[in-house]
DNA sequence: GTGAAAGCGCTAACAT
DNA sequence: ATGTTAGCGCTTTCAC
């Protein structure tokens, strides 16, 4: 039996300096590199925050505080149930949190099939003048320029959920969408030899400049093909909007294709196959999908589909804001720039608690 | 394209007390039901309170006060890359992070293989008289006793990892432990269809008292038994201390008997098995552990082992004292007495990041 | 360059 | 039962 104790000996400024010889107001300016502090004085204040190993309070210096920090973010819009809606509930939460710490944040929604829409959410932000901006990619190209303005303006950004590397962004909190893709193929496949592969996309892909799960869906393939040479995967299109034709689509090809049993989806829209897996059980029939939208879950508790991939986007974002903000207050002093988020298997078993 | 912007309005005591015409004390008085306040007074205060929104400031309040806290956490000894130390090194990093909020903590460390070891730590942390105790079942009648002890001293006390349900704790952490066992369960068997599986558990379970994953082992034979009627679990046990003789232990059982592919350990050292996994591989083999240990981690590095099922002890020992320690501070007003920690599945695929 | 002092919103001891 | 007041440790303004 033994017993240790964690205590904090709490020093103040006035320890520091009084330690120092200097006055306290001394001992802030060093600490925040404020200048007006003579070499030799510079050194006296650390020697004596070393020595007694000083940490600032920060409920105390919060108090104190008067500076005010403005984040901006841009989020697409979203319908109920989508993926980016529990996104925005994590940006929401976390800036709820922040805005006794002097921060403010502004939400922009942008439409995501509309280029002039992000074109013109950028140009607002600018004009606001933030201390920071969060985003992720949605349109590449403008995204690449946008953040060379926000350099030029000396304005701190930071990605969520994507980024492009060779960027100066602050903070980058998401998941490795490539490693995301490969987990969701290794869960179809597992422990089964499989011929042929279901691979069902969203039309919109084909529209689009940009694939949002581009990454996650070459993951998932490259996999498959590394691991099943000789599987073949079939790619079948279907529109969001039209549930109708979704059952009809599906109902065609898996009528034509008897022996396709794994079916994959690497959006975050797996929810909308659950008319078809319905109407159609098949004992057979393996599903995986991404993404833990509340319809997705109901699906996994209903027992249609088998497993999902996921990454708690409330969490992603309510992190990836929180240490933003953390960032911008503690006057850019991070010790992480790449925050890669986890990625959690879920099936029936350990979907809830 | 809209806007949406999150600030807080951010209202103080004073305003509270000007718009209610009490004085700030008064204020405070009524928001921590200190008593001393006459029920008209108390409703305009409330009014008040509740017509401007009004929250207390944390860093204020933090600042301002002068009451300590001291917790006495209980936890096993361990050595490095057992079970108990993540959740010790949990423990230590709350006990560091929740400090300049006035809160020390105290880690007793039993030998959980002495009663009277634990007996002791008990004694001293009643006569220490902390104001809260944190801890996990291990002796189940001694923690009995232990807790009505706390209580007649008006001491709160808290769970983690386990919980004996019919006290009046404050506060559980953990997972459910049944459930656990059943994902385990699940993890090896789907899929597949097994006639037998090897439950390898420990010695030491049969000589003490209190087995702490005995519940998770119910769940893990539970699911087995009711999915596979037929199939047959063999137990074997082995002493974690003796390598070569656990390496002979199961050289003999797997010679005898050449048809179990599925093993699972349902404590948390399936690393145990890795001197014999090694030697010799089986590509028909399963194997299924419990809990991120290091070791384990790397046994699923090595591909030696299929699954893991995972709580992120440290993560989950650092959530329990933050919370008791918030429930402390925040004068005993928590809405959730249990927290039931997500269960994850860890493969070689989404074991880093 | 450096120091003194006011005050952030709250708690707690004291006064009435 | 209610009000007054002195700090908590820090930031920030202003004076030297």
């Amino acid at each position: 039996m033994s017993m240790q104790l964690i205590t904090n000996e709490t020093y103040t400024v006035s320890d520091v300096a009084k330690k120092a010889g200097v006055a306290r107001a001394t001992v802030d300016r060093v600490l925040f590199n404020r200048g007006y502090v003579s070499q030799k004085t510079r050194e006296k204040v650390l020697k004596a925050i070393k020595e007694l190993d000083y940490t600032p309070n920060a409920s105390a210096s919060q108090l104190a505080s008067k500076k005010k920090y403005r984040i901006a973010c841009l989020v697409p819009q979203f319908r109920p149930g989508e993926y980016w809606e529990e996104m925005n509930n994590g940006l929401v939460a976390s800036a709820k949190d922040y805005s006794p710490h002097n921060i403010s944040v502004a939400l922009y929604h942008f439409d995501q099939n509309d280029e002039e829409s992000f074109v013109n959410s950028c140009k607002s932000i600018l004009e606001s003048k933030p201390d920071g901006v969060m985003l992720s990619v949605v349109f590449p190209d403008i995204v690449a320029t946008f953040c060379q303005e926000l350099e030029s303006n000396n304005i701190q950004y930071a990605f969520m959920d994507n980024k492009i590397d060779n960027l100066n962004y602050s903070i980058y909190h998401g998941i490795d969408s490539y490693k995301n893709g490969r987990l969701g193929a290794w869960l179809l496949t597992t422990r089964t030899d499989p011929k042929e592969i279901a691979l069902i996309r969203l039309r919109r892909d084909m529209r689009h400049k940009s694939d949002p799960n581009r990454t996650r869906r070459h993951g998932f393939t490259d996999y498959i093909e590394d691991s099943f040479p000789d599987c073949r995967i079939h790619t079948i299109f279907i529109d969001p909007e039209k549930t109708d034709e979704i059952l009809e689509i599906l109902e065609d090809f898996f009528t034509k294709n008897p022996s396709v049993h794994h079916i994959a989806m690497t959006n975050s829209r797996v929810f909308l196959l659950r008319d078809f897996l319905r109407k159609h059980p098949d004992p057979k029939r393996i599903v995986v999908g991404f993404d833990d939208l509340k319809n997705n879950l109901d699906c996994l508790r209903e027992g249609l589909i088998d497993s999902l991939v996921v990454r708690h986007i409330k969490k992603q974002a309510y992190n990836a804001l929180s240490s933003f903000a953390e960032y911008l207050l503690r006057n850019n002093k991070t010790k992480h720039m790449n925050h890669f988020v986890h990625m959690e298997i879920l099936t029936k078993l350990n979907l809830d608690n």
